[in-house]
DNA sequence: TTGAAAGCGCTAACAG
DNA sequence: CTGTTAGCGCTTTCAA
């Protein structure tokens, strides 16, 4: 290429990376060299981007362990809208500068003790953001590691890393609420998104207005609820729902499960019970009756977590700073 | 490294690449170095990895350019469970090979002509697979520039490059043969599914049965279509619906935008108007009704996908080869 | 089987 | 402003 266009190496390199000082003769030279020849630098070859300019940033998407590749539907996160969010989120800001998103799953249990995570090696000098569950060992063998990272939540054991977050409090206030407002008892029950419901202790208790004795409102979830969707069956819902008044589910794709459930059961939505679910994806209009949700901005929240990855790219010695996003009601049918 | 260890570099190479004429004591003091130090190669500096060996490969995901940030139900792509499904049928055989996956969004407008597409100088001499719309400049400028590719879909030009495909036709035959099974009169009606219609020309032309003249199947679709489910409005079938006893529809989102705008209407589906859908992903069975659809298996044509690009970035001049798969009807409620 | 040495394709520091 | 000269961190001959 440098021979081509009959230029050093160097110039070439610069016109590449648009540095001020090339003459604009060269400049145009060697951009017609670049044209005619189809040259593509090979990026691999920037050894010394790091740390100021990695290449790419890894988005580890956590999933569980006994997800099976022919059974899609029970294979949660891939089946998830929310990937999608999420890659578009972060590639909004990501894009434009010209940094790439490597997509890498990881099982609960990948990281054989003692050594570095996979995803660490494969983002080696890069650098990751990652889920977590409140048991994840990975937040903490990344800050070990010195590799720049980024949570999408709390971590369950503290560890001096950024995070974002949606205020979990907030989201079982709004919804519990509305759930209040609609004549719904609540008192004395622990609301808290259920899918949450694997951090330990009650995170959004809402003890707001008085309780009935015969009604009552349940969360539904936990980390064993999948939403079996094609059996049309919801087991957890199906055996709580009886005795329930409302619920207040941890995301839609669970509530879709549940809606079903509860059709199933001859139950209707929101007369006999009141459904209020955290998430907000396209799924929750898609659901009949269209879901009334508490949305969390999965996209900005997304676009944040880059921002802030990139910043503790640029300076390593930045401070973790977690930004908590406030989730807002979004009123429809359910509820 | 190496000094930590007491060796070359070499040999820390040859342990690494688990490169079998190594003694086996060394190696275990490698080993052990390595897991003291936490030691993590940098893939980066590989750089004599290519061909046979990239780090990673692209996902390149085309979007329409219209798409907009603060309107993320629009968002077409990201907002489809269809990229968790692709991504993780894909990853199920790069992941194994220690390939990384990098998603690369691309507008449709991308390539600025004569230039190598971005998409390209990002994965340079990785390869990267693509989806294509008929008119899709991309799979004639990547085979030009020789980067190892493979379609989601046959290009619009013939190019010598390979892809995964559904047979249209068949799925529009098993639509049809529902349809009229159910009593509907197809003849002489363009069966294809709606979201294909770009490519030129009939694809599932399906004579079937005879038609009454009152009675008229209509695809729905067209690049123009958007799932527009928060207006719960859908113009084009809106538009269409009156005259209309049955529609195939080409995703399960625009069947969701579909499926509200005939409640609008007051249509009840099947008994008004009976929809299959082509796609099958978790929002068919999330639907009311759920939805009687042609079922394309993704998760395996995306695995498909990624074998062959991987055959190709082996073999550079391997020839081309197309895998098609055939789809199949799961019947539900819609029709 | 191992180490020394020569790159890989690119960027950065340094003269001119 | 530009070319020359060192590397980057790793792999890969090529002798030993």
């Amino acid at each position: 290429m440098a021979e081509f266009a009959g230029v050093s190496r160097a110039t070439v390199s610069r016109v590449i990376n648009s540095v001020p000082t090339v003459d604009p003769e060269l400049r145009q030279i060697v951009e017609q060299a670049i044209a005619a020849t189809g040259y593509v630098p090979q990026s691999r070859a920037r050894v010394r981007w790091s740390p100021g300019r990695t290449g790419s940033v890894a988005l580890v998407i956590s999933e569980p362990d006994d997800r099976h590749f022919d059974d899609p539907f029970l294979n949660r996160i891939f089946t998830d809208p929310f990937l999608g969010r999420i890659t578009a989120g972060a590639l909004e800001v990501l894009r434009p500068e010209g940094i790439h998103l490597v997509i890498i799953p990881r099982g609960y249990a990948d990281p054989p003790a003692g050594r570095a995570p996979t995803c660490a090696r494969a983002t080696s000098t890069g650098s990751c953001s990652s889920p977590a569950t409140w048991a994840d060992p990975l937040p903490k063998q990344l800050h070990d590691l010195g590799i720049p990272a980024v949570l999408s939540a709390r971590p369950g054991q503290p560890v001096p890393l950024s995070y974002v977050d949606v205020e979990q409090q907030t989201g079982a206030r709004l919804a519990a609420e509305h759930l209040v407002a609609r004549g719904l008892p609540t008192a004395g029950h622990d609301l808290r998104p259920a899918g949450h419901a694997r951090e330990p202790g009650p995170v959004g208790r809402v003890p707001v207005g008085a309780g009935g004795t015969r009604s009552r409102l349940r969360a539904v979830g936990g980390g064993k609820l999948h939403p079996d969707q094609r059996g049309g069956r919801h087991p957890q819902v199906a055996r709580r729902t009886p005795e329930v008044d409302g619920m207040f589910i941890a995301n839609d794709l669970m509530a879709e499960g549940a809606l079903q459930a509860l059709r199933d059961l001859g139950h209707r939505v929101p007369e006999d019970v009141a459904v209020v679910v955290f998430d907000d994806s396209s799924a929750a209009v898609a659901c009949r009756p269209q879901l009334t949700t508490v949305r969390q901005p999965v996209e900005e929240m997304a676009a944040e977590m880059a921002r802030l990855l990139l910043l503790h790219i640029m300076d390593p010695d930045r401070r973790a700073r977690s930004v908590i996003f406030q989730p807002s009601l979004v009123v429809r049918q359910s509820a």
